[in-house]
DNA sequence: TGACACCTACGACACACTGTCGTAGCATTA
DNA sequence: TAATGCTACGACAGTGTGTCGTAGGTGTCA
């Protein structure tokens, strides 16, 4: 697994997340390439072909016609990136990149709200918080 | 700009950020390969003008030994790297991956309390909070 | 002045990854 | 059987990267 997503396979994932459920490479053709005259028939089939053997898909073929489905989430594979941004940059650490971006004006008010009532709501002493969106995601225990 | 350092290219940035001061070829050669045989003469020399020429550092010709220096901070450039990832996956939204980072616990608990604390001292009711490792959190208003 | 050491500038290369296309061959159906 | 559409995959050009070699500049010292 190459680790990275290039931009024509980002673009099939983002269309297996979109979807949310498994497409054909026909499907697939028609939307990435609609507007081009001449389908790019084959250049489908590598795309997949390579985000199969890198693990970003699964591949159906019980039937002739194979059905794709993503394999890694858009936030599983975000935030490994994440993670790996952090590792090289920060000894792992997300707060030196969020500071910047937050003093910088990177991030709007909405967003650090949106991410603090995250935070809250898994903080250790966990409670209080009214944050907007009810979160009564209840991890329980352990 | 080429938007993203390679691997040979972070390593000299690397320097140059926890150095932060200038150096000369000759130090960063001698940090990057110090356990080579042969010195990596040529190669430092074409890492250097490669990022001189994306514009990451800055050569100071005045004398005829150079001085480099980073031309964009650690942060900076890590920000940047985060704001593209979450404008390519997230519609630009950090949330939904810190979301995941979190709900999957590859967020250390001392972490989030890190960046909660940013985050509540850019609070609009940005009061003077005592941000300290402790749990503080009752900024109750909005 | 000449020898030597060290520096910059940069062409050239091999390698890897990407996006693309073409073609061979299999399935399904008219 | 022919036509259509699919899979599998070799091949290629373009790009980025890390490396090296070499040409030529500069400084020092006997």
């Amino acid at each position: 697994m190459s680790r990275t997503l290039a931009n024509a396979e980002l673009a099939v994932m983002d269309l297996l997340w979109k979807k949310a459920d498994r497409m054909t490479a026909r499907e697939i053709r028609e939307s990435l390439y609609a507007d081009e005259k001449k389908a790019q028939h084959g250049t489908v089939q590598r795309l997949l072909q390579r985000l199969e053997e890198k693990g970003f898909i699964e591949r159906d073929k019980s039937i002739s016609v194979h059905f794709f489905s993503a394999n890694v989430s858009r936030e599983s594979y975000g935030g490994g990136q994440l993670e790996s941004l952090a590792e090289r940059l920060t000894a792992g650490s997300l707060a030196p990149l969020i500071t910047h971006l937050v003093e910088h004006k990177k991030i709007s008010r909405k967003e650090i709200e949106k991410i603090r009532s995250i935070l809250d709501a898994h903080s250790d002493s966990a409670s209080a918080k009214p944050v907007s969106k009810p979160q009564s995601k209840k991890r329980g225990s352990k």
